[in-house]
DNA sequence: CTGTTAGCGCGTTCAC
DNA sequence: GTGAACGCGCTAACAG
C-alpha cells in the first residue's frame, strides 16, 4: 500500500532500464515514440507519481519559490500572494509562504530557513525594520535570484517590482481633468509618508501640466478616516470651494466625502467627480460606485514573479537588478461627467 | 563557492566518518559528546547547512504541510493562512499555499500536485463546487493526514475545524438580552445559506432560553448591503416597533443601522445596542465603536494546523475524524448599556 | 535510440 | 562509540 512505484518497477515490468523510464517520462526526444507510450500507459496502470523529492535532489532544484512579507492577512500582500501563487502555479512551481511581522530578526531567520531548504528563488517585501540587507546576502551567496517587490531595496544590484504612487496620483488628477474638473481637491495623508507625498505630488504636477493653477486651500490632510472625508468636503464645501472634482489618497476618505456631497443633494459625478486611491476592496462593497485607483496587489505580484521565474530559468543572477514601476488602474465605476 | 559543505567535508576535516558527523548533527546519543563538540564546531566554521532535499528523500518526509483555500485574498482566509503559518513555523514545517479560486477541477489538481510533492499533512477549505469527496482519497491512499477547516467535510472519517454560527448567533443575542434589551432586531441574509440560518437559529435559541418573545418582524433578510441595514432599521422604526437591540449576520448591513439611528438622534448603545457579525477589519475602519463578533480566522488556521501536526506527529491518520467547533469572540467596542 | 554506470547528500543498517 | 557499506528515487554522462 505504501510502496509507491518507481521507475524501476515499470521499468522491470516492461522490461526496459530505468533511465529509458525516465527519459521516456521527461519527454526527451532520445526516446522512441512507441516506448514512451508504453512507458506512458504502464505508469498510468501502476498508479506512478514522480518521487518530487528524488527527482529535485538529483537536479539540485526545488521548484519552490520562497515569499516573505510582512503580514499575510493585510489586504495588499494576500492579494500580491494571490498573483505570486497563480504565476507560480502556471509555471509549475510551488510558493512557500512565510511573514515578518515586520520584524528583522524573524525575517533574518526565515531567510536562512527557506536558503537552508534550497528555494528556487525569492520574493521579498521587506519589514519596516529592515534598514540593510545584509541578511539577505546568503541568498546572493548561494545564487538564489532575489526580487523585492512594493517596498523596495535601497541598494543597488537587486530587482524591484514596485507601485509608481507618483503616477497614481498624477493619473487620477488627470483622469479628473479629462472629465472636466477644474478645481479638483485633495484628500491625502501623514506628508512624513512617502507614499502620501509622491500622490500629492503627482496631483500637483497633473494641475500643472494641464495649467491648473494649485491651491492650498484645495488640500486637506488628515488621518484619512471616513470622518475626515465627510468633515473635509464639508469644509471646503462651506467655505464657497466650488470644487467639482475630488482626488482622494484613500477610498474610506473618499466614501465620507461622498456622503457629504450627496447630503448636499449634489451629483456625483456630474456636480462633483470623486476618485478615491483603494485599499481594501469592502469600500467598493459599502460604496460600489466610487471610482478608484486600485493598488494591484496580485498585479505586483505576477509582474514579480515573472520577473523572479525568468532568473530562475537563465540560472544567472543579474549583476545589475532592474526595477519595474507599475502603474495601478484607474477603475471608474460611475458614470462620465461630460 | 557554488559547492555547499557536506556532511562529508567536515568528517574529512576531521578525520571521522560521515556517518559520525550525521550521528552528531541529528544529536543522537551513540556519540561521543567530545565528537560532538568537535562536529558542531566544523560544522559552524565551514558554513555547514544541512541538505534538506537530501534529508526529506532519505526520511521520506518533506517538513511541509499544504494549505488549499477557495481564494487568498479574502480576508478570512488570508487571517486563517496567517494562523496556520505561524503554528507551522513554530513547529518547524513550510506551508505551501494553492488556491482552488473555488473550481473542483483545480482543487483536484491542486491535490494531485501536493500529493505528489509528498507534503506531510493537508489542510483544506473545500471549494463551492466540491459536493463528494473522491478527489481528496489520493491523499488517504497515501497516509496523508487531512483536516478540513471552514467549510466542512460531509462525510465522516474526517476532521473538520469549524466556527459554531448558531452560538455565535446565540452568544450575540444574549450579550444583548445581558445588556438589557428585549426587543431585540435581527438583520439576517439568504436563508438558503447555511451560516446566516445557523446565526439564525441561534438568535431565536437565545429569545427562547430568556422567555423573550420571537417577533418575526423583526427580522429582516436582506442582500446584507450596508443599505439594507440603513432600510431595514428605517422600516423597523417607522412601523413603531420599539427595538432596543439588533444583531447583524453582516458587519457593514450593522454599520448602515448604525448611520440610521444617530440620525434620528437616537444613542448607541443607550438606546439600542448593536452587534454585528464581522467579515472585514475595515469595517472597524469605518465604524470604530461597532460591536462585533468577531470571526477569527488566524484563529481557526491555529486549531486546525495544531490537529493537523499532532496526526502527522502520531503517524496515523484517524479512522474516526473528529470535529472541533470555535466560537468566534465577542469583541465589545461601545460602552455598557445598563 | 537504449543500456550501463555513477552519483546527488544524507541516514541507517550492520559489523567491529 | 565509530566506520564501512548500502540505498532513498531519480537523472546525467558516457557508451554502444
Amino acid at each position: 500500500m505504501n510502496n509507491k512505484p518507481t521507475i524501476h518497477d515499470i521499468a522491470k515490468a516492461l522490461g526496459v532500464d530505468s533511465s529509458t523510464v525516465s527519459r521516456a517520462l521527461n519527454d526527451s526526444p532520445r526516446v522512441t515514440k512507441a516506448t514512451k507510450v508504453r512507458v506512458l500507459a504502464m505508469a498510468a496502470e501502476l498508479g506512478y507519481q514522480r518521487n518530487m523529492l528524488a527527482s529535485n535532489l538529483r537536479k539540485n532544484v526545488t521548484n519552490t519559490i520562497g515569499v516573505i512579507v510582512p503580514r499575510i492577512s493585510r489586504h495588499f500582500f494576500s492579494s500580491a500572494i494571490q498573483g505570486i501563487e497563480e504565476t507560480a502555479y502556471l509555471a509549475g512551481y510551488n510558493v512557500i509562504i512565510s511573514q515578518s511581522l515586520e520584524q528583522l530578526e524573524r525575517e533574518r531567520k526565515i531567510v536562512e530557513g527557506l536558503v537552508a531548504n534550497r528555494v528556487d528563488g525569492l520574493l521579498i517585501s521587506v519589514s519596516m525594520e529592515t534598514v540593510d540587507y545584509r541578511h539577505l546576502e546568503v541568498a546572493k551567496n548561494n545564487s538564489i535570484p532575489l526580487v523585492f517587490f512594493d517596498r523596495h531595496c535601497g541598494i543597488s544590484g537587486y530587482s524591484n517590482v514596485l507601485i509608481d504612487d507618483f503616477k497614481c496620483g498624477f493619473d487620477a488628477t488627470e483622469h479628473l481633468i479629462f472629465k472636466g474638473c477644474k478645481r479638483i481637491a485633495h484628500f491625502s495623508g501623514s506628508q512624513e509618508l512617502e507614499i502620501y507625498k509622491n500622490r500629492f505630488n503627482g496631483y500637483k504636477a497633473a494641475l500643472a501640466k494641464h495649467n491648473i493653477l494649485f491651491k492650498n486651500e484645495y488640500v486637506v490632510n488628515s488621518r484619512l478616516m471616513e470622518q475626515d472625508g465627510y468633515l473635509g468636503m464639508q469644509n471646503l464645501l462651506d467655505n464657497q470651494q466650488e470644487i467639482d472634482g475630488v482626488f482622494s489618497a484613500n477610498d474610506v476618505t473618499a466614501i465620507g466625502a461622498m456622503k457629504c456631497i450627496k447630503e448636499r443633494q449634489l451629483k456625483i459625478p456630474e456636480d462633483i467627480a470623486i476618485v478615491g486611491f483603494s485599499n481594501e476592496p469592502i469600500s467598493q462593497v459599502i460604496e460600489p460606485s466610487l471610482t478608484t485607483i486600485d493598488q494591484s496587489g496580485s498585479e505586483i505580484g505576477k509582474t514579480a514573479t515573472e520577473l523572479l521565474l525568468e532568473y530562475i530559468s537563465k540560472k544567472e543572477i543579474p549583476v545589475e537588478g532592474q526595477t519595474i514601476i507599475l502603474n495601478s488602474k484607474l477603475i471608474e465605476r460611475n458614470s462620465s461627467k461630460k
